[in-house]
RNA sequence: GCCUGGGUAGCUCAGCCGGCAGAGCAGCGCAUUCGUAAUGCGCAGGUCGUGGGUUCGAUUCCCACCCCAGGCUCCA
């Protein structure tokens, strides 16, 4: 054969010289694309450019402004991370080094067990500077593993991966580098250095360049704590300088959100170290953020039909014996505390004390779904590195129910649950959601194949009939049933779980709950564990980053601030107070002493929804001056019912001045 | 838990080679009375995370501990 056709996204064929590379495909397309070329699909696989086209093949050129074209730049990037580091650490053993999401790491084990510090960032940037100006080409070659065994003899870790391909590494990581069957693949970008990879990699060094390395960090090889700990240095790099600004400027704008900083900033909450790590305080601004939070989830849950509960935060070890905490759950759970007749617990979860309420007398079929709601504080023993403001903290409340159900109940209750569940969300600001649908670990659960059937596709029928995006995480499901974790998309594009809804055939048999049915026999429960904030802790936390701390009105810690232009205008801007208080509007008088303009400064600074500003013209004519956060242009001479009317409009729809 | 960085006034941070601890903001006082993001002057504020060590002398150097942040999952 002595040509080659190829077909091209678009559908369109090319045909060219047998023996062709992606390469003369793209030059065939255009000089355009063969210049931006980084590397191709062909028939589905990412390959060099360099890499031969078959007949017949679907080939795309992938250039630099896409997904695969970046994570290409931030590979190869990766490589010349690892050349610098061997030439400022001769010696230094390389692992592995993968582009991940927004960027890449390598990771290393330093002579001498030497570890990076953050002034080694500036030195091994400025010699990967230096690779990248030497324009080396990054050459893919294939060997067989014996070869490859030799010529990585001094790098433990490289020889670790091949010897598991040899082996017939059970990993898929591993089967990624065997080409053929018996070898492996390698590319160099110069005599100097040589790296285990499958590629594809960027034609030459000097494509590369707008990069930054971030941050040093010590990772366990393999992501296993028993193993060796290496020295991992992460580093981001984008197409264009532009995008790598772009990039810096995101993570700068996300740092100013940061919940721990609004929520220290705004005196909303804090983690006295006296308190020791992971415990929060609440102080006023934010108590009565909360107690609005919880007001709304408390109307909703009485409207929803549920049944308000109180349960001690403290209990008997027995009860997690039974409940089968302290088998599977110990690990999470405070140290015991040795009493007089016995030994008790922190709870970590609510379910237990639940299910005695449940069984604290004979239970009828007449009363179920019986639903069961506490905002019920537990405590988990969270390990020390793990805490990350009120993201994952020690102690918590939860907006936790569980509801005893029978099986023929259990579908039509998690389909009003799940509307329940989005509803409370959107009310919040938040209205993309995706899902998650956990299902049974064939190794590990309780309960017949039946009834996990029969609540897995309850699960599934649920999130179907709400249109609700889900991935199935397979054997992800907790031992006591199946469950659905929701996500929310917050305003700038992050993911936060929030809610869960659980299955759970275990405590209602560990518990031996029981109720009479319509058959007059005694059957099981189903047992259903639900919370929609989660925690309201981390759901604070998630409202404050998505709102950047502008809370909408209804949540807003003040609501409104009267200034008066000057001292004298004092006693209106009270009585302008004293009306909207009356109506139950979180509202300050800040007096004239200061400037109006410092007073507004701190005012916006605070993220008051309303600033009303009140002088001469409106003492006279009973009207006030709006500055609405958010607003380019305050408005003048507003009449204060007309201001109240549209402030009760906004909180009643849970909305914010700027939308 | 482990790696890296950090802990100095309420907050944000400066303090080179060891020599009596600094700034801005916030606070307090006085003056200023002002129409939409910082009025001026003054005052006060510290066991430099804790405990040891080296030294004539330690915020600074050494050791241990505590707390905070980032990382330890996305595959050479």
């Amino acid at each position: 054969m002595s040509e080659v056709d190829v077909v091209l996204p678009d559908g369109s064929h090319r045909t060219l010289r047998a023996g062709a590379t992606a390469r003369d495909v793209a030059e065939a397309i255009g000089a355009r694309l063969a210049k931006d070329a980084l590397a191709a699909r062909v028939g589905g696989a990412l390959v060099d450019l360099a890499a031969p086209v078959p007949d017949g093949a679907e080939v795309a050129i992938i250039t630099p402004a896409s997904d695969e074209g970046r994570e290409v730049l931030r590979h190869s990037t990766a490589h010349v991370l690892a050349q610098a580091v061997r030439r400022l650490w001769p010696g230094a053993k390389y692992a592995i080094g993968p582009a991940i999401e927004n960027g890449f790491y390598y990771d290393f084990e330093l002579p001498h067990g030497a570890r990076f510090t953050d002034e080694d960032l500036a030195r091994i940037e400025s010699v990967m500077r230096e690779i990248i100006a030497e324009d080396q080409s990054f050459t893919r070659d294939e060997m067989s593993i014996d070869e490859g065994l030799h010529l990585f003899a001094d790098q433990p870790y490289k020889i670790e991966i091949i010897t598991k391909v040899k082996e017939g590494a059970s990993d898929e990581e591993d089967l990624g580098e065997v080409a053929g069957g018996a070898s492996i693949s390698i590319y160099r970008n110069s005599e100097e250095f040589v790296d285990l990879c499958r590629g594809p990699h960027v034609p030459s060094t000097k494509r590369l360049g707008h990069f930054k390395l971030m941050r040093v960090a010590g990772a366990y090889w393999r992501g296993d704590e028993k193993r060796p700990q290496l020295q991992r240095v992460y580093g981001t790099a984008f197409e264009t300088e532009a995008g790598l600004a772009a990039h810096l400027h995101m993570l700068a704008e996300a740092e100013k959100r940061d919940h721990r900083r609004l929520a220290s900033e705004l005196d909303l909450i804090s983690f006295p170290s006296e308190l020791g790590g992971g415990l929060a305080v609440w102080h006023p601004r934010g108590g009565i953020v909360r107690k609005q939070m919880e007001d709304f989830s408390r109307e909703r849950h009485q409207a929803g039909g549920y049944e308000f509960v109180v349960t001690p935060h403290l209990a008997n070890a027995r009860v997690f014996e039974t409940s089968g905490h302290l088998g599977f759950y110990k690990d999470a759970m405070y140290p015991p505390m040795e009493m007089d007749n016995g030994t008790y617990y922190m709870k970590p979860m609510n379910c237990p004390m639940h299910c005695l309420i449940f069984k604290s007398r004979a239970r009828s079929y007449r009363e179920l779904p019986l639903r069961l709601f506490e905002l019920g504080t537990v405590y988990r023993y969270e390990r020390a590195g793990t805490l990350h403001g009120l993201m994952r903290i020690r102690g918590f409340t939860q907006d936790d129910s569980h509801i005893y159900c029978t099986e023929e109940q259990l579908d039509e209750e998690i389909a009003s649950l799940l509307g329940f569940v989005m509803d409370m969300l959107r009310a919040f600001g938040f209205e993309d959601f995706s899902a998650y649908l956990s299902t049974k670990d064939p190794d590990k659960y309780v309960g017949s194949d039946e009834i996990w059937e029969t609540a897995t596709e309850a699960l599934r029928g649920a999130m179907e009939r709400f249109g609700l995006a889900y991935q199935v995480k397979a054997g992800d499901a907790a031992f006591y049933g199946p469950k659905i974790d929701i996500d929310v998309r917050d305003a700038i594009g992050r993911r936060w779980q929030l809610s869960t809804i659980q299955c759970d055939f275990n405590h209602p048999e560990r518990f031996d709950l029981e109720y009479v049915g319509a058959d007059n026999q005694r059957h099981r429960p189903i047992m259903l564990h639900r919370a929609l904030f989660g925690s309201i802790e981390r759901f604070f936390g998630v409202l404050l980053e998505h709102y950047a701390g502008n809370l909408p009105t209804w949540l807003a810690p003040e609501q409104v601030r009267v200034l008066g232009v000057r001292t004298d205008h004092d006693d209106y801007a009270a009585s302008v107070a004293a009306v909207l208080g009356a109506e139950g509007v979180r509202v300050n008088v800040e007096p004239g002493d200061e400037p109006l303009g410092a007073r507004i400064r701190r005012a916006k600074l605070e993220k008051v929804p309303y600033v009303l500003v009140v002088g001469d013209e409106d003492v006279a004519a009973g009207t006030v001056g709006i500055n609405a956060r958010g607003s380019e242009e305050p408005e003048r001479g507003v009449d204060l019912s007309e201001f109240l009317s549209a402030l009760r409009a906004e909180i009643a729809a849970h909305e914010r001045p700027e939308d």
